[in-house]
RNA sequence: GGGCGCGUGGCCUAGCCAGGAUAGGGCGCUGGCCUUCUAAGCCAGUGGUCGCGGGUUCGAAUCCCGCCGCGUCCGCCA
């Protein structure tokens, strides 16, 4: 099955190679076509400048002659010359017709494509579990989450991984603290949830090893015994973060994030795969020992600094961090054809001594990795010890209670209680992953409440409320479940039929280039475009009964493409707001 | 010092990877639109040497080189 724009541009590609095939068979294997800078240039163009060259003829001659050979076609309008470039302009009619079609035949589907057998493991958040999440961090679950729905749109087989650090300091120095601290020393916690409580622990256990080597070598005993696999301690560890990985699972399901599994890096040590990849590593012609301490070189793999040096056993023959990780990517290409990890900037080069360490392992593929840069305040820096942090449940907590405050104001006094709750739950939880899906994950991202609670303009409820109009003029009225879409003229009409079939491309290259701010950017140009439709044509007021039924057809598209759209970013859409 | 990323109107952002037709949006500000399907909306106006300087090209925000600013990393930490 192909999509109406991609049967349009199919067409438009293999007119333009047949005709230029003749001239340049390099040149019309890969032919380049562009989306026009406005309607009134057509569909899809072809710019003829680099022909001039080939031909030794003014383009303007070129785009004259292709558009005059080019005819029309099944999906293919009209041609037009303009300038040096070839406009295509597709037939509107059928486009409204097999879009409208489409959408409401294939309804929570439409936009995905035919499923693939390859499977994906992507890894996200990752957060130690020694206190609550930050909103530096809330990247990572709102970008990982997204990726994971639209891969699973776009067909691919997903499985979404949270690699618990069970072996590392922070947990560590929360186990200690747990166990050495009196809680009545400490100070009250910032809200009634676990990982809250237990961050107490893990900050006065963290100053508390700061000022005394002692505790700070005890602490490093723990991660020694868990590093070489002692049970006795791996369980007492994990009885102490397990309740602060409730508290962070809590949060994420509050902003529709869930987990397939939960991978604890203690398992690599356990089931001994990180020791075959010392032992494998170290018979590396790259590799290099210093008092027993063993390394490999990066410099020949072209990564330079102060210390090329990358270190994967300490001096006592234990592994480390990145060891364990090189295992764990082991296990998840052995089980997925393709693996993606969503990380924050600072592990760019620990994802690159890991990507090389496969390779000397010989691993045919790779991980493929979505950084994204960090979220700082105007003051600077998140920084938990010098109380400057917010924490993601204060974010969620903030942004529901603004979106009740609006939905308040203005259906205070049709809904009840429990209705405007609910809305505002939706909306609050909307805005919050919107606002930070929709910037490139590697932009730097200056916290501004008023940035992060924008309900106007380019955010979700703009969206949500474009859903929540058409839902209610379908309310009034419902579309008529088998039409031929045959009668839409309006310029609002053709436009947002226009825009609806665009959508399956966004989620294409939205899931193969790894983007997922293109999607909240495609539901804010829909939504858009409905709403000037809205003021332009009256649907239940329509000039005749045929035009009306037309209309409910499209505004019903519009509320199936917002919705799974919506979805992809996990954003509910609501009936009414 | 070196690596990587970012730098687009007062603020935020798309476009950059695969170079093309007047650089799209949003917020803000100014003015207009609710007896018609929810005004979280719509329309008009305001505002840009695309960090700076070179180069490649018929054509550069986009590619190449140099510089500047910001972020991040350069632990036998995670």
């Amino acid at each position: 099955m192909k999509y109406p724009v991609e049967e349009f541009e199919d067409e438009v590609a293999g007119k333009l190679k047949e005709l230029l095939v003749k001239i340049d068979r390099e040149f019309a294997e890969n032919i380049k076509l562009e989306i026009p800078p406005s309607p009134d240039k057509g569909d899809l163009s072809f710019a003829c400048f680099p022909l001039a060259k080939i031909l030794k003829k003014p383009p303007q001659e070129i785009s004259a002659e292709i558009a005059r050979a080019v005819g029309k076609g099944e999906w293919i309008d009209r041609v037009e010359a303009c300038g040096g470039y070839v406009n295509f302009f597709i037939n509107v009619e059928k486009l409204c017709a097999e879009t409208v079609r489409l959408i409401r035949e294939m309804d929570e589907k439409y936009g995905s494509f035919e499923s693939r057998k390859e499977k994906v493991i992507i890894e996200h958040t990752s957060a130690n579990p020694n206190g609550p999440l930050h909103v530096g961090r809330a990247r990572n679950p709102i970008i990982g989450d997204t990726l994971v729905r639209v891969y699973r749109f776009y067909g691919y087989n997903v499985r979404s991984q949270f690699y618990v650090d069970d072996l590392g300091k922070q947990v560590a120095i929360l186990a200690w603290g747990l166990k050495n601290i009196d809680p009545s020393t400490l100070p009250p916690p910032s809200r009634e949830k676990a990982d809250h409580h237990l961050v107490r622990f893990y900050q006065r256990a963290y100053q508390m090893m700061e000022e005394d080597p002692d505790v700070e070598e005890e602490i490093n005993e723990i991660t020694r015994l868990c590093e070489s696999g002692d049970e006795k301690t791996i369980e007492m560890v994990r009885e102490a973060y397990k309740k602060a990985l409730d508290g962070i699972k809590e949060s994420l399901k509050r902003i529709n994030v869930e987990f397939d599994e939960f991978v604890e890096e203690s398992r690599f040590v356990r089931d001994g795969s990180v020791y075959k990849v010392v032992e494998e590593l170290k018979k590396s012609k790259y590799a290099g020992s210093e008092d027993g301490a063993w390394y490999i070189d990066l410099k020949e793999f072209g990564i330079q600094g102060r210390d090329t040096r990358f270190f994967f056993t300490r001096k006592d023959g234990t592994t480390l961090y990145a060891t364990r990780d090189i295992a764990y990517h082991i296990w998840k290409l052995n089980q997925a054809d393709i693996v993606i990890n969503v990380l924050g900037e600072d592990h760019k080069l620990e994802a690159k001594q890991v990507e090389i360490a496969l390779r000397i392992l010989g691993m045919k593929r790779l991980p493929k990795v979505v950084f994204y840069s960090f979220v700082t305040l105007p003051e600077g820096k998140l920084s938990t010890r010098r109380g400057r942090v917010i924490y993601l449940d204060d974010l969620i907590d903030e942004a529901v209670e603004r979106a009740y405050q609006e939905v308040k104001k203005r259906r205070g006094d049709e809904l009840d209680e429990k209705r405007l709750r609910e809305i505002a739950e939706i909306v609050g939880i909307g805005a919050l992953r919107y606002n930070i899906v929709k910037i490139q994950p590697e932009k730097d991202i200056v916290f501004k409440w008023e940035e992060a609670l924008n309900f106007e303009g380019d955010s979700a409820p703009f969206v949500q409320y474009a859903h929540a109009r058409a839902c209610s003029i379908l309310r009034k009225e419902s579309a008529p479940e088998k039409i031929t879409v045959r009668n839409l003229k309006h310029p609002s009409e053709i436009s947002l039929a226009k825009v609806l079939s665009r959508f399956p491309n966004v989620v294409k290259i939205s899931c193969t280039q790894n983007r997922p701010h293109l999607i909240p950017s495609y539901l804010f140009e829909l939504a858009s475009t409905f709403n000037q439709f809205y003021r332009d044509c009256p649907v239940l007021k329509a000039e005749s009964e045929e035009i009306k039924k037309e209309r409910l057809t499209l505004v019903d598209s519009v509320r199936i493409v917002l919705r799974n759209g919506l979805s992809l970013l996990g954003i509910e859409a609501p009936e009414e707001m």
